[in-house]
RNA sequence: GCCGGGGUGGUGAAACUGGUAGACACACAGGACUUAAAAUCCUGAGGCUCGCAAGGGCCGUGCGGGUUCGAGUCCCGCCCUCGGCACCA
């Protein structure tokens, strides 16, 4: 053992060694139960940043902890390989996108190996090889022939930079998600969809079944996205005298039905067929017209953006309320939109703030048919806001044979009325759509389907699989390179062997981190994507961690591939992942100077900038991002103070779900207690490794020994309790700095010849300390473990177990209150009862100072706690 | 507007079930060691205040109320802040 902690040697050292004993490789043991942990896959985009460090660091400490208690840990690692950027370079630099990211690949693969995470690397994936992605398109064979995967036109977001489709998720908000600044523009094309509204509603309600075991911000966002939102349609009929409208039908969506005699006109958008009928004919009025044609060509964001008008225009018709036969005015207005409903509303004005906005705007009549059970107001009085109220203290007025009925009871009575009468229906919307997953672009997973003439779409053959991606495209092309690959395109058709045509389409690349984590399980598998009974041993996941950025992309993408792949048969659940923890950011401090723009914190000095001397303003702490220029590199940090503090100081700056603030003192501050662990070690490590451990010496310790071992056990439990249960590794740190504080307490408290009993404390105390160092700092750990006299490894050692026994306090410090007040602290024996604690409480001087005489009327007690006496 | 987090020292944060608020660390100050510095080891510290000192008093977890013997923690009403959604009928 050196005296002095270099951290490179003996990262180096140890990385082999646990690489040399496949220390962190796990295979199915039925004897054994299962934990799998599992980080989300990094994009090897080329440098691991401290995201990454953060993100790997937590997974890698549970699998760690989980492990030296026994369990069977899966804990793996891969590559979200397919994707954009490496298109982009290939086209800058007239490359190749494998080679690109391979290359890239290969490097990370270096960091994190640098880093000493403890994956099984024998399972390594990369999305983008053959091996993986032939089972992407076994997938959607198999989808296809489920009538999961469909082809349609569509009107889709374009994103001109990526110059490509975009899933609805990918383009929220109107805005590439990758291209922030850049506005999608609506294309109509034919794309491929997979079926996600046949599975809307499970995916709604079995978050329930996530709840404490999922964030709950996670859910919410969830919730949100997938937008269920339960009514009914009702048909209203365009009246008789307007051709060639008359008779037709113009169908509505409402959740709330009940308010339906409050209607003072129907809506429809400005795409709606009956405007587009109006046109054709020449029945529409100029400013119709106009209308329309001005709202088609506003996208749908701009058109709904917040501060925009509403605005409409009567077309002239007139539609027939089906419970009352009141004939009202059709409008179309910008607000209403055709991708939602049924693409027209009826506006009830007094009960909805849009429509009232609308109404009154407008001029239109504002009837009001629902009040509270108790009000005093009259049911004809005026309306001056809209009443949206609609739980069972509403009733329904001025709504015939319904007035009377509560909200909740008019809703179901309308709606079956309206079903009895063959005019409308019980109806669910969502908010999420199918998933657009073709993308124009070539470095993904090409659809293994092919176009024939003769016989329409046809599945390329499953034994013909993976279709796989040529090596030689031509990037520097406006259009799609696939597509202009003449020995990729032209094929023969399978089924009649006539001149056909390859799908040119690729996959989205969320495809592929939809499933990924199921292939580990069983990554070499060359006849199924993976074993149905490896998988059922492996799956679902126990624990995954990851950013919240996805919380409605592969978090939703994932749970319904889950759902398709049990009712493919594959896997027996629906909900592949235990417990998520979505872990913070990791920001840091900025400043800015005129001259310099943004800087360092350590480019500060006393306010001022170091180059320029101008003052230095203090900026907020942002997320680290290259855009930013604020990151700070692994590699380099790693180089000054090695892995092990650098993720000592991630683990320890703040709990896992928050963010956390790079903070180069901080780390300074870890390396510091690591040093002083090495220390204290090196300073016993001859003298403990011959110590004997075991037997019964209790009778033969000093006072200070035994406070350490007292120590020792109540942190063991403490750190267990916080790793495994709660998840506070930061509390797990701080517990075992107080374990090493008191470690050196003991030391100086020792005469020069230290006995047996004394080297027995001090060697358990070291020994647990190095063992639940292991998760979080490993190299270290491995050493000093080594340096006390072990061969075995460490990290994939049984984890201390504490003695209640010798973790019970034999003193304790019982504060007392008078009337709530603290007045005065108590050292008593732990076995104390509560009327012994209450007898000294009154014996205490300070409480009768305090006490000054006066009665008191109530003593509790909380055993072995706090004495509270009550005084008047 | 709706939904979900937060608000505790100079700073990052602890306080697990309502029971000693500020563990642990950063920064800071003092002492020891040293020719000196760094490193290290030890000690101190929420604020205000009285006292030469030992020690005492008051205040203190965003604000205002409430429940309770006791509230950072529970309840009601606000304020601020971060994130998500937002004319979705």
């Amino acid at each position: 053992m050196n005296e002095k902690y270099f951290p490179v040697e003996i990262e180096e050292k140890q990385q082999k060694r646990w690489a040399e004993a496949g220390a962190f490789n796990a295979d199915v043991d039925s004897a054994k139960q299962k934990f799998y942990c599992l980080e989300m896959l990094p994009y090897p985009s080329g440098r691991i940043h401290m995201g990454h460090v953060r993100n790997y660091s937590i997974g890698d400490a549970l699998s760690a902890y989980k492990r030296m208690q026994g369990f069977n840990v899966l804990h793996p690692i891969g590559w979200d390989a397919f994707g954009m950027p490496a298109e982009n370079a290939a086209i800058k630099n007239n490359s190749r996108p494998d080679v690109w990211t391979l290359e890239n690949i290969d490097s990370m693969r270096a960091q994190l190996k640098q880093l000493g995470f403890n994956y099984d690397w024998r399972r390594e994936i990369a999305t983008c090889t053959p091996e993986y992605y032939r089972w992407n398109q076994w997938f959607f064979i198999q989808m296809w022939k489920q009538g999961l995967l469909y082809r349609r036109n569509a009107t889709v977001n374009w994103c001109v930079k990526c110059n490509t489709s975009l899933a609805n998720e990918q383009a929220e908000g109107g805005f590439c998600w990758r291209h922030e600044d850049t506005p999608v523009e609506l294309r109509e094309l034919e794309q491929w969809f997979i079926r996600v509204t046949n599975y809307a509603d499970e995916l709604l309600d079995s978050l329930d079944t996530l709840a404490n075991a999922w964030p709950e911000r996670v859910l919410a966002m969830q919730r949100n996205w997938i937008g269920r939102s339960k009514g009914a349609e009702v048909d209203f009929r365009v009246a008789q005298e307007h051709a060639p409208t008359n008779g037709k039908k113009v169908r509505v969506f409402t959740t709330r039905v009940d308010t339906i005699y409050g209607a003072s006109c129907v809506i429809v958008a400005p795409e709606h067929a009956l405007v587009e009928e109006l046109v054709a004919s020449g029945k529409a009025s100029n400013e119709l017209m106009t209308f329309a044609e001005k709202q088609k060509a506003i996208s749908k964001e701009d058109r709904i953006a917040e501060g925009a008008a509403k605005e409409g225009v009567n077309t002239g018709l007139f539609a027939e309320n089906p419970f009352n036969g009141q004939r009202l005015p059709i409008w179309t207005a910008n607000f209403v939109l055709t991708g939602y409903g049924t693409g027209a509303i009826m506006a009830v004005p007094a009960h909805d703030e849009r429509d009232f906005e609308f109404c009154t705007k407008y001029g239109l009549p504002i009837p009001r048919v629902i009040k509270l059970a108790d009000s005093a107001d009259a049911d004809d009085a005026p309306v001056e806001a809209a009443f949206t109220n609609k739980d069972n203290a509403a009733v329904v007025i001025n709504s015939g044979k319904f007035s009377g009925l509560s909200v909740p009871e008019a809703i179901k009575a309308m709606t079956e009325y309206a079903e009895e009468h063959g005019f409308g229906e019980a109806k669910t919307n969502f908010k999420i759509r199918d998933w657009g997953v073709s993308r124009q672009r070539a470095w993904g997973t090409p659809l293994p389907f092919i176009h024939c003439p003769k016989c329409g779409i046809v599945p390329v053959p499953e034994d013909q699989l993976p279709v796989e991606l040529p090596k030689d495209l031509n990037f520097n092309t406006t259009g799609s390179p696939l597509a202009e690959a003449p020995d990729f395109v032209n094929v023969d058709c399978p089924t009649c062997g006539g001149a056909a045509r390859r799908d040119t389409d690729t996959m989205d690349t969320f495809v592929d981190s939809s499933w990924y984590y199921f292939r580990y399980t069983d990554s070499k598998n060359e006849e199924l994507p993976f074993a149905p009974d490896v998988a059922a041993y492996w799956t679902p996941v126990d624990q995954y961690i990851g950013g919240i950025e996805h919380a409605v992309l592969h978090l939703i993408y994932t749970r319904l591939w889950t759902k398709i792949m049990r009712d493919l048969g594959l896997i027996t659940f629906g909900e592949p992942v235990k417990k998520l923890l979505t872990q913070g950011m990791v920001c840091l401090a900025t400043y800015r100077c005129e001259e310099h723009d943004w800087l360092y914190p350590y480019e500060v000095i006393d306010g001022k900038c170091k180059f320029c001397g101008r003052a230095a303003a203090v900026g907020r702490t942002e997320k680290m991002s290259k855009s930013k220029k604020n990151t700070v590199d692994p590699d380099e940090m790693i180089k000054i103070h090695g892995a092990d503090t650098v993720r000592l100081f991630m683990m320890f700056a703040a709990p896992p779900e928050k963010d956390l603030e790079w903070s180069e003192t901080g780390a300074e501050g870890a390396s510091r207690f690591l040093n002083r662990v090495w220390r204290i070690v090196y300073k016993w490590h001859d003298k403990l490794a011959a110590a004997k451990l075991g037997g019964d010496q209790q009778s033969t310790f000093s006072d200070e020994a035994r406070a350490l071992r007292r120590k020792t056990h109540q942190t063991i439990r403490r750190v267990s309790n916080d790793i495994g249960e709660r998840m506070n590794f930061n509390t797990a740190v701080a517990a075992m700095m107080e374990l090493t504080n008191e470690i050196y307490a003991f030391d100086n408290s020792l005469k020069d010849d230290s006995s047996d009993a004394d080297r027995f404390a001090l060697k358990e105390a070291m020994q647990a300390l190095v063992k639940m160092l292991a998760p979080f700092t490993p190299h270290i750990a491995e050493e000093l473990w080594e340096s006390l006299g072990h061969d075995e490894i460490v990290v994939t050692s049984a984890w201390p177990e504490y003695d209640a026994e010798l973790a019970k306090a034999e003193e304790l410090e019982i504060p007392v209150q008078l009337n709530g007040k603290l007045v005065a602290r108590l050292v008593v024996p732990a076995e104390a009862t509560d009327d012994e604690l209450k007898a000294a409480a009154l014996a205490n001087d300070r409480v009768q100072a305090k006490l000054d005489g006066r009665q008191i009327v109530k003593t509790i007690v909380v055993p072995k706690r706090l004495v509270n006496l009550v005084a008047k």
